[in-house]
RNA sequence: GCGCUCGUAGCUCAGCCGGAUAGAGCAUCGGCCUUCUAAGCCGAGGGUCGCAGGUUCGAAUCCUGCCGAGCGCGCCA
């Protein structure tokens, strides 16, 4: 429809012979003040100045050269010289059938013209449990991949598995020293270890698959270590050395495989609970054991972007724009994480896709300009690439703000927000809030079961109308849907009106959530309509005794039920049939 | 100090690819259940859109400066 008046105006433009060089391209907008019509051009006010007109005389000269169709019942002129235009009730009607006809897959659009997107998110280093901050860049990257396949782009939605890095060693270590207390007491446990209870629970499991064969003499475990208190990561480091000599390659790697094992399972089972399935799991050791990331240092040599300092090698980051050099390999002959990163994106390049997302957590954001760097010096399109920041979701009960810390082992898991507010809610909370911005997540609020709660809400109206259909029944009544579409015209309550209205508005808005990436408007769209909804509820009766009526009514809030399903199952969230 | 992000009602936030009287929820106050789920609805009050300039026919929206908040500035990941 904005396409089809897009044309008739530009026509309108075009017979006008204004003496413009370059005439802009002609917006419809959908309207914000039912007065002001269903949509609305700006169009005499974009060519006013250089036409040299009066724009409401301009507007007026325009209007005479619109050929109206059947679908606009009427063209005006508002305000400072925009042109309204009020669409006739059969073309508004019209949302209802598309609904029926098209049902989950309605608003759907062929923009990304099945491009190919990869979309990373989430991304956790598999050290521990995902805690509530990776929750929010899971429920936000899984919802944005929804609404980019409903703009029929394909998406590839990838996991980063860091597990190759220093981390994982200490993770190993902190395993075995557990591993060990289970046959006699540690004379201290390291401060940079990873104390969580999850570590115990993979020791256990460890003594319980190989007895003792990796129990060894705690004086030689602890032996020629330096000071704890002093450099928590030296003396970590120090502890891997002696585990590794200590139990040999074969038993260390057994130890670690168990413990990343271990982990990644925890992880994938998380957020399978979650409902957030990713299509690729791509591990960082394969890119240190294929030689990759040797490879891609050599490329970047070859451009004559990396040189030696302090027994380092650098990239030259600040030739790119980036504030400073990065190191790539470390004096000791170590690839840093920014090596295996130039090695993934170059990877993800390579694969052919039309678009690259990063999802990070905004503390991350200081890592955007030396990957643009390295794409610029691979000679990429760095176009091609996005990276879309999460802020932090701050956690409250009521008006008591939760610490939450790693050090010590005492955070508030995905997982324990999950059983505690349920999915749904999580699902929705998280993403309620534009991503950019930092979210106060009320868990009273989001377990409690009134209107404040916005998920209830929703999926309340959803209930409702399943409720009426059941009941139909009841009353000894039938929906008959040809009736009802006969009988649309019927529909002449402001209620009715204001919820073709925002019905009509879905496509729109679930093209724009998606293009730009904003999971939170569909969110605020749901919210809306439900509104509507509650509204027309307390304000007429669905099952009247006039047929007529009723099945019309009965269409309207069909289509409304199925669009209340399609924008929840889009966010992840269940549309229940009861309360 | 430099960089990124943000500043809208008492609170939490939409709106920001320039447009018509700046919106919603919560909180406060006042109404609505012999009728399809009151987990609901209707109404009222509440605003220098951080401040100051600039661009424009038109600025919450774009630009500059200032003030304030958060984050980032490792041979960590």
């Amino acid at each position: 429809m904005k396409e089809k008046i897009a044309k008739v105006v530009e026509e309108a433009v075009a017979s006008l012979s204004l003496h413009i060089k370059n005439i802009p391209e002609i917006k419809i907008d959908r309207t914000r003040d039912e007065a002001h019509g269903d949509f609305a051009t700006n169009i005499a006010l974009v060519l006013a100045k250089d036409a040299r007109q009066n724009p409401r005389m301009l507007a007026q000269a325009l209007i005479e050269k619109i050929d109206v169709t059947d679908d606009i019942e009427k063209v005006e002129i508002a305000g400072p010289g925009f042109i309204n235009f009020f669409l006739s009730k059969n073309a508004k009607f019209a949302v209802i059938k598309s609904i029926f006809d098209q049902k989950d897959r309605f608003g759907y659009g062929e923009v990304g013209a099945n491009k190919r997107i990869n979309l990373e998110f989430v991304s956790a280093n598999p050290t521990g449990p995902l805690h509530v901050g990776h929750g929010r860049g899971a429920a936000f990257g899984a919802t944005v991949a929804n609404l980019l396949e409903t703009q029929g782009y394909k998406v590839d939605k990838e996991y980063y598995v860091n597990d190759a890095g220093r981390q994982m060693h200490v993770l190993a270590v902190s395993v075995w020293l557990r591993y060990l207390s289970l046959f006699g007491d540690l004379p201290s446990f390291p401060r940079a270890g990873y104390k969580g209870e999850y570590v115990i629970d993979i020791a256990k499991a460890l003594q319980k698959e190989h007895g003792d064969v990796f129990a060894k003499d705690l004086a030689s475990v602890f032996a020629d270590l330096p000071n704890d208190e002093l450099d928590k990561e030296i003396y970590i480091d120090a502890l891997v050395q002696n585990a590794q000599t200590l139990l040999g390659e074969h038993s260390y790697s057994t130890i670690f495989d168990a413990a990343v094992e271990s982990v990644l399972n925890d992880i994938r089972e998380d957020l399978t609970e979650f409902g957030v399935k990713f299509d690729n799991w791509f591990s960082e050791a394969s890119l240190v054991n294929s030689g990759r990331i040797d490879e891609s240092i050599k490329t970047l040599q070859e451009r004559g972007f990396i040189y030696k300092k302090n027994g380092a090698l650098w990239f030259a980051a600040t030739k790119l724009g980036d504030e400073k050099d990065r190191v790539v390999v470390r004096e000791n002959g170590i690839t840093t994480y920014f090596a295996s990163d130039i090695a993934y994106h170059l990877d993800k390049y390579k694969r052919g896709y039309d678009k690259i997302i990063d999802v990070f957590g905004a503390d991350h954001h200081g890592y955007l300009p030396r990957i643009k760097a390295f794409l610029q010096a691979e000679n990429l399109d760095v176009d091609k690439f996005n990276v879309l920041l999460v802020q932090f979701a701050i956690l409250y009960r009521g008006k008591i703000k939760l610490q939450m810390s790693t050090r010590s082992g005492e955070f508030v898991t995905l997982r324990e927000l999950r059983e505690e507010v349920g999915n749904d809610a999580t699902r929705f909370f998280y993403i309620m809030r534009k991503n950019d911005q930092h979210l106060d997540f009320d868990l009273d609020l989001a377990k409690s079961e009134s209107s404040d709660n916005p998920i209830y809400y929703i999926q309340y109206a959803h209930a409702r109308i399943c409720s009426v259909m059941r009941q139909l029944d009841d009353k000894g009544f039938e929906f008959n849907e040809k009736e009802g579409f006969n009988n649309l015209n019927l529909l002449s309550e402001p209620q009715e009106q204001q919820l073709i209205r925002r019905m009509r508005a879905y496509s729109d808005t679930l093209e724009r959530a998606a293009l730009n990436y904003e999971p939170h408007s569909l969110a605020h769209y749901l919210q809306d309509l439900a509104n509507d909804f509650h509204g027309f509820y307390n304000a007429h009766q669905f099952l009247v005794d006039d047929a007529a009526l009723r099945n019309a009514r009965l269409c309207l809030i069909l289509a409304v039920k199925q669009l209340l399903a399609n924008g929840l199952i889009l966010l992840g969230v269940s549309a229940p049939d009861t309360m």
